[in-house]
DNA sequence: TATTGTTATACTCTATAACTATA
DNA sequence: TATAGTTATAGAGTATAACAATA
C-alpha cells in the first residue's frame, strides 16, 4: 500500500463534503430560529407529514427515542409544537405543530429547497441524479 | 414548497452516507488501536508525507491547532510518533512516526483501501468517477 | 507584533443504562 | 414481559479564547 491518498478514501470525503455544506445551512436553522439539528429534523417530520407520536417519529427519521425526546421538548418549550393525549395509547402523546411552528417549518423547508438549488447549480442533471443515487445507496448499508 | 422530502436534501443525504459509512471504518482504528479519528488523520500524514511539524499537518489535513496539539500528544502516549527540535524554528518540533507508529500506519492505509473497494464494488466505474468528483467540488466549497 | 503550540472552557452530538408508566 | 418516553451520564467532535515561548 502507501499509494492511497485521504482525498481518494470515499469515507472521508463524505465527511468532508457533509461538513461544509451542513455548516451552511446550519445557520439557517441555528441562529435564526435557535434550533439544533435533531430539532429541525423532528420539526420537519410533524410539519412535513401531521401529528405524530415521539415513536412514529423515531422510525421515520431514523432517531434514537433519548434524541426524539430531548427535540421535542426543546421545541415544546420554544410553543413549535403541543403534546394532547393519544386515546390509544395513554404511552404516548400525539405531537402537533404550533400556528408559529408551523411558520418556522415553511420558513425553513423554503430556506432549504434554495439551500439545496443553489449546491446543485454547480452539476449537471446526469451527475446530480448519481450522485443522489450513491448517496442513496451508500447511507442505507 | 412543502414538497421537497428531506432525503432530497443534500446536505442530509450526505450527513447520513457519512455516519453510516464512517461507522464500519471506525472500528478499524477505535478497537483496534485504540485511536480517536483526529489522530488517524494525523497518523496517516505522518506515514504518507513523512515527518513534520504539527504547523504542516494543520495545513495540509485543515485541522485547526488545538485538535492536532491533542492529538499528537495522545499519539506520543501511544509510542506512535516522537519528537525532535526543529533546527530552524524552535516554536516547533518535528513530530515522526516511530517503527510501532509506522506499522500502524501500514496496517490502517491497507485496511482503508480494502473498506473503500467493498464500499465503491457497488458502482460503476462512470458512477464512482462522478460520486468522487462531485463530494471533491462539494467538500471544497 | 505575529506565529507555534498548549491549555481551558463550552457546546453539540452520539450512545447507553436506568428508570416511570403504561400495555 | 415488553414498549413509550424520560433522565442521567460519559465520550467524542467542534469552536473559541487566553496564554507561554519564540520569531
Amino acid at each position: 500500500m502507501g499509494d492511497i491518498d485521504l482525498r481518494a478514501f470515499t469515507p472521508y470525503l463524505l465527511a468532508m463534503a457533509a461538513e461544509t455544506t451542513s455548516l451552511g445551512f446550519q445557520s439557517t436553522y441555528k441562529a435564526q430560529h435557535g434550533m439544533l439539528r435533531t430539532e429541525w429534523r423532528v420539526l420537519f417530520h410533524l410539519g412535513q407529514y401531521g401529528p405524530l407520536t415521539a415513536k412514529t417519529i423515531c422510525d421515520r427519521a431514523r432517531l434514537h427515542k433519548t434524541k426524539v425526546s430531548r427535540a421535542v421538548a426543546a421545541l415544546e418549550a420554544k410553543r413549535f409544537l403541543t403534546r394532547s393525549e393519544d386515546p390509544q395509547d395513554r404511552r404516548s402523546d400525539v405531537l402537533e405543530l404550533t400556528a408559529s411552528g408551523q411558520k418556522v417549518f415553511r420558513a425553513l423547508t423554503e430556506e432549504a429547497a434554495r439551500f439545496d438549488a443553489a449546491l446543485m447549480e454547480r452539476f449537471s442533471a446526469e451527475e446530480r441524479r448519481i450522485l443522489r443515487q450513491c448517496l442513496t445507496r451508500l447511507a442505507q448499508l
